[in-house]
DNA sequence: ACAAACCTTCCCAAAACAGGAAGCCTCATC
DNA sequence: GATGAGGCTTCCTGTTTTGGGAAGGTTTGT
């Protein structure tokens, strides 16, 4: 398929699709044309670099995920201890989503319309350590 | 405080805290030496933007949502309205977080070792449409 | 007073894109 | 089969969000 149907399936502008095969995220095949040919699986692994992108993760990060995939000349432990890693962060994201969504949430519901010098429940937020 | 220690406790390289005051992030006192001075709250803003980039929030979306604290001259409605969208976004990015984690730890536990043409778990996560 | 460790501004570079020009390819329509 | 719209190509430039490092002022400890 052809990259604007490929930008469409994965929510990704063609420029940006392009830009990750430069740097070597993926590679698709060429048509007699000169035209990039993306098969599903390029697709996926599109959809799923806009979502890990869009989580936070750098493309350096992406590019480790995806090699998670990749890994049929890799060693299993390997593979087994950079996922593991990638879960531990992921739920350490979550956690982080959570409080923000909190503050957020306590902010709509109690701290609406009166001035307000300093919020305690930003303090209790900013509180927390980042985790290390 | 001095950037040093408001760089320590916010997790921000001192560079980064110079570049949010640039594009106007926060505007901390300066002292008579022309040292920047931060407030406690200054280090609770740049922890909130911290969190919030690293969870994939752009700069400008982080402007938003600390405008949410700042909000004193603003309409309690506004304030609400913009909130209650970051609330679906975060929800989204929470439940996006879990898919992923899904794969992942399904990658860990089913697909180590051998060699896998295509994983299902795969065409499972990327079958599921973006959020529009 | 002198060095170490801060801080300042300024300039340049890199990462991750976005915009736009110039030129092919394709496809429907006349 | 020419013609025009739209999609594709590469290439070049620009923006955003930083990071590195130079050149120089400040503060602090000894």
């Amino acid at each position: 398929m052809n990259i604007g149907i490929a930008s469409e399936r994965s929510g990704l502008p063609a420029k940006t699709i392009r830009y990750y095969e430069d740097i070597g995220l993926l590679k698709p095949d060429r048509g007699d044309n000169g035209y990039r040919d993306y098969s599903t699986s390029d697709v996926h692994r599109l959809r799923f670099v806009q979502r890990a992108r869009g989580l936070g993760f750098t493309v350096s990060e992406c590019r480790q995920l995806l090699s998670l995939y990749d890994d049929t000349g890799r060693e299993s432990a390997d593979v087994k201890s950079i996922a593991t890693a990638k879960l531990v962060e992921i739920d350490r994201k979550i956690a982080e989503l959570k409080g923000l969504r909190d503050v957020l949430s306590h902010l709509v519901a109690h701290c609406h319309g009166d001035h307000r010098p300093d919020c305690p429940i930003i303090d209790e937020l900013a509180g927390a350590q980042p985790g290390s």
